[in-house]
RNA sequence: GCCGGAGUGGCGGAACUGGUAGACGCGCCGGACUCAAAAUCCGGUUCUGGAAACAGAGUGCGAGUUCGAUUCUCGCCUCCGGCACCA
């Protein structure tokens, strides 16, 4: 990556906490003061490898358009974060100074630009500073707080005008240059344009600050819209601009382009930072880069790799341990052999948690990354997470895969070609008081739970004293609630096929789930039933061989049911993964089955279908059950071995269909109908059906909708 | 603040492409079996009125489109995930 000019090393901020002496993660900073020591964090500037996953943005974010087998709302997070958009980049003179780059998706409103807003770290702030107290404490201020953009984002807006002026690149204007605690110096120019007539936090920060409002885009090309209590942010025609007026977006970015020339470049942007990757931490994949004061940074040669990590450390708790290792820090330069020094900085995690499935198919490679066996097995068929990870990691990840590719390690586009984003179990959580007020979290297992006539819980006491004990909902399963579960415990009292049933039946995996050991014995009597059902058929006579077109009215309708139960169950196990789903569908057909009494020849054959096409459903989901009871049914091989059932269309044809009737779009009635009938006969039926006709009596048929197979809706006035 | 998602009976959830809201399960109520209990089986269970037939209301809130909206559009509320050093 070194050799192709993807990797570079640049100074970026990050959180420094003066005390423990060491860099601190967002989390790490609560109300701009490090959580172990409470000082106050600083920014502070250190020289970071980078990884240029921006020279991969369009193929990152066109890609995406391909991967039919993921959620839409992971894709749409990553098309947002990537966040391409076009515009100019305008170059504004400062009188005695650099020029400012600004960069600009509406260059259409430029000339509504009042003024110019900088970044505290920009070097014309940072100039201003050192004559201007007040600009000086301005920045100081900024740079007490973490590096978290949503905190830089929720915090009230400040500014400071640094007594400078840039000159408005048409008209000429004199158009002030403020700092503001909004603007960030790491993305773009660390400079914007300030439009506050069409930009709601430009607004509210010329509101705050005094500074001038002036609107240059209307929707109809002639009247301004209001902008006296927020900005006007859609496109329109523009006015107030000299020779622009009357153009339209389009046609405002083409003139100023024209006109401007040189001092306006058109330029794709993206919102997608490069990945920094170096952390100042132990625990970490040590950065396999020498530095050499003659050579200047170097990969650490093929043959040393992997650069293991050392163990004989002393953790202080402060700075890197790894800097303070002499012995394994100093090494001789790989070009000039010369002195020289180990990179001590380690890998971001997520480094490693990009490529460890590839690498799980060659774990043995001795010597290399990955061998051909990776390519075999990739890309993954089927990723499961959370979507907790739905940017970082997954856009990590399919960046890596692409370097990969690129190396010749691995030889298709994408990582994983289907994504399931699982959700995140909950338990009841309980807690009592202790003297001092604060709560105490009981677990769920040493607690009685009270419930009021619905059933609700309205509070609980513990099992070993009887004390009350409150209640405070479903929560995630966590250490700091005292509300995990461990499934061992219901595995062990009602096995592991009760326990996945009940997992798999409570909600669709992609939605969390609410751990109840109700629920669980539920699951565990669903399955007795099951099996009580089987055991019952089959001591009786074996099922003689099923003949569909011997079948009476009974025996067709419970035919029909285990067929179309093989259509749903295979649908939502196969395409939807809405498991939940599946398993109410075989729990119907079971009703069907105890619901049917038929002791003939052709009615235990419907029953020994069914039941087998129950079986064969669950037992991905329960295979320990099933693979006994599809003995239990007579079969001499085992159940996984089996095909997957497919179901018959032809069973499931019927003479009639159920049709319900409408009158104004309320349900009135049913009527039952042959399958083929015509529409003018089912109009008919629907008319004459008592409840239905007299919602009709005394009033006026406007129209009759009939939807086949499903309704008809009568309307009336 | 920005991006994404969710909100439906007492509870978990279903309704897949605008077409019968509440499938399936839990809980609760009633009954059968039993000396009794457990287990099991049968029936009921959105709310309001009604003996029932049936009628009215109802999918977070407020509008809208439509013959018809849990589903589409607009505006809001609440909760969950992410926001680049939690991983």
């Amino acid at each position: 990556l070194m050799a192709k000019g993807l990797v570079y090393r640049r100074n970026s901020v990050v959180n420094w906490d003066p005390v423990d002496q060491t860099v601190l993660a967002n989390e790490q900073v609560i109300d701009g003061r490090g959580w172990r020591s409470g000082a106050l964090v600083e920014q502070r500037e250190i020289p970071q490898w980078f990884l240029k996953i921006t020279a991969y943005a369009d193929e990152l974010l066109d890609d995406l358009d391909a991967m039919e087998h993921w959620p839409e709302a992971v894709k749409t997070m990553q098309r947002n974060w990537i966040g391409r958009s076009e515009g100019l980049q305008i170059r504004f003179e400062v009188p005695g100074a650099e020029p400012v780059q600004v960069y600009t998706t509406r260059p259409d409103t430029l000339m509504g630009a009042t003024y110019l807003a900088v970044a505290a770290g920009h070097p014309l702030a940072q100039a201003a500073a050192r004559d201007n107290p007040a600009v000086a404490a301005f920045i100081d201020e900024c740079q007490h707080h973490s590096t978290a953009a949503a905190e830089l984002e929720t915090q009230e807006k400040k500014g400071i005008a640094l007594g400078i002026h840039a000159v408005h690149p048409v008209s000429g204007e004199k158009i002030p240059v403020w700092a503001a605690n909004f603007v960030l110096m790491g993305y773009g120019t660390g400079a914007v344009m300030s439009v506050p007539a069409h930009d709601q936090r430009d607004w509210e920060f010329a509101r705050a600050y005094g500074l001038a409002i002036k609107p240059v885009i209307s929707p109809d090309g002639q009247s301004e819209p209001d902008v006296s209590q927020q900005a006007w942010v859609e496109r329109g025609i523009l006015i107030n601009s000299g020779a622009l007026d009357g153009l339209d977006f389009d046609g405002a970015f083409a003139a100023l382009q024209a006109q401007l020339g040189e001092r306006a470049q058109k330029q794709v942007n993206y919102r997608l930072r490069d990945w920094g990757v170096s952390r100042q931490r132990y625990w970490g994949c040590p950065i396999p880069v020498i530095h050499c004061e003659a050579c200047g940074e170097l990969p650490v040669p093929e043959e040393q790799l992997p650069v293991v990590l050392p163990e004989d450390v002393t953790v202080t708790g402060g700075a890197s341990p790894l800097a303070a290792l002499e012995d394994w820090v100093k090494v001789d330069c790989p070009s000039c052999g010369q002195p020289a020094r180990r990179e001590t900085d380690t890998f971001d995690t997520f480094f490693e948690s990009s490529w460890y499935y590839a690498r799980f198919a060659c774990p043995d490679a001795g010597d290399r990354m990955l061998d051909e066996r990776a390519d075999y097995w990739a890309p993954v068929d089927q990723y499961i997470g959370g979507i907790e990870h739905a940017i970082l990691h997954l856009l990590y990840a399919r960046f890596f895969y692409k370097l990969m590719r690129d190396e010749g390690l691995v030889s298709s586009d994408e990582p994983f070609a289907r994504l399931l984003t699982q959700g995140m179990v909950l338990a009841d959580s309980w807690y009592q008081r202790d003297e001092q007020g604060g709560q105490v979290w009981i677990s769920p297992l040493e607690v009685e739970a009270q419930r009021d006539a619905d059933g609700r819980i309205i509070g609980g006491r513990l099992r070993a004293d009887g004390s009350a004990v409150e209640y405070d909902g479903f929560n995630k399963m966590s250490k700091s609630k005292n509300n995990g579960i461990d499934p061992q415990l219901m595995i062990e009292r009602y096995g592991a096929d009760t326990v996945r049933l009940f997992m798999m039946f409570a909600s669709p995996p992609d939605q969390s789930l609410e751990w109840s050991d109700a629920g669980v014995e539920g699951a565990f009597r669903f399955l007795k039933r099951l099996w009580r059902q089987v055991r019952a058929h089959v001591e009786g006579d074996p099922a003689v061989a099923l003949t569909p077109d011997a079948l009476d009215a009974g025996q067709k309708a419970l035919r029909a049911k285990t067929h179309e139960t093989l259509k749903k169950a295979g649908d939502d196990i196969g395409r939807r993964m809405t498991f939940n789903t599946a398993i109410a569908a075989v729990m119907e057909l079971l009703n069907a089955v105890s619901r049917f009494d038929d002791g003939s020849e052709q009615g235990r054959a419907v029953v020994q279908e069914a039941l087998e096409a129950a079986v064969r459903l669950l037992a991905p989901i329960t295979p320990h059950v099933c693979s006994e009871l599809w003995a239990a049914l007579g079969h001499a091989d085992e159940v996984i071995d089996t095909p997957w059932p497919q179901p018959d269309e032809a069973a499931m044809v019927s003479d009639s269909m159920t049709l319900a009737v409408q009158v104004n779009g309320k349900l009135r009635g049913n009527i039952e109908v042959a399958s083929d009938a015509t529409k003018d006969s089912i109009l008919g039926a629907a008319r004459s059906e008592p409840n239905v006709t007299r919602h009709l009596e005394g009033k006026t048929l406007r129209k009759e909708i009939y939807v086949p197979g499903k309704l008809v809706n009568l309307v009336v006035g």
